[in-house]
DNA sequence: AAACATGGTTTCAAAAAGAAACCAGAAAAA
DNA sequence: TTTTTCTGGTTTCTTTTTGAAACCATGTTT
């Protein structure tokens, strides 16, 4: 372990060097992931997806959009409306990532009665 | 939407209130996805994790392996030798949510290659 | 004697996130 | 007519989180 990622070098998320890593770190987050589940349905505008992904701030929610669509996994639409309309949907690069992720989403409402029990038990102790 | 989750609703990530948001919002995270992975193969204690999960610092380690413990996806065992012995390892549970998860490490590796042209793509426009 | 091993906690600076205000421009409600 | 609402953000400020580094006790190795 360690080893910086060289031409040559399989892919290596355990490496901190490696790109893959760049990429896990900007998958493995909780408004990413909800984000692109709602657009895996159907296209939003801005400020629908604000108000449906309850507790996300606008500020995160800019953000998080800019990077989803740098990284080709949504795509951005801007159509000349009063007022303007801006319109973001999911790529099928993106579609791929919200199968996994989809199973994440999933597990977390299948397993929190375990989780929350687990909760209980250590806080007991 | 933004409505609170009362007994009889069913649970729901979209929503802030809802418990399994606190889960996914834990288990949306580059180094609990790490350690979970590398757990899922077999134990290993602390100073051995920190070296392999390359760029994780003790402290954050140290907070995310308690947070995985509390949700009962791993466990702690304590052996008395000189010196003393932490040894952790995946639950049954964690063992579920590692399928999860594996399919967004293996994700990132198999298209990372297409994230990294799209970013480029972006970045020069 | 000095360095290294174990598994952490503590301290402090830097980075990120969250809350709220602000922007322009037009439509709809009062 | 003035106020409020809508669009999609950015800016500012505060709070939280993160990361780097030092420190801890105990014991072995060099």
């Amino acid at each position: 372990m360690n080893i910086p990622v060289n031409p040559g070098d399989r892919y290596d998320v355990y490496c901190a060097a490696c790109p893959t890593r760049m990429v896990l770190d900007r998958i493995a987050d909780k408004w990413a992931m909800l984000i692109l589940g709602r657009l895996a349905r159907q296209p939003v505008r801005f400020n629908q997806l604000r108000r449906e992904i309850d507790g996300v701030s606008q500020k995160v929610l800019s953000q998080t959009l800019k990077r989803l669509e740098r990284d080709g996994l949504i795509a951005r639409a801007v159509f000349a409306t009063v007022p303007v309309t801006v319109e973001y949907s999911i790529t099928p690069l993106g579609e791929t990532l919200n199968d996994a992720v989809a199973a994440l989403r999933t597990w977390a409402e299948t397993h929190i009665e375990t989780v929350l029990e687990a909760q209980r038990r250590y806080d007991k102790a």
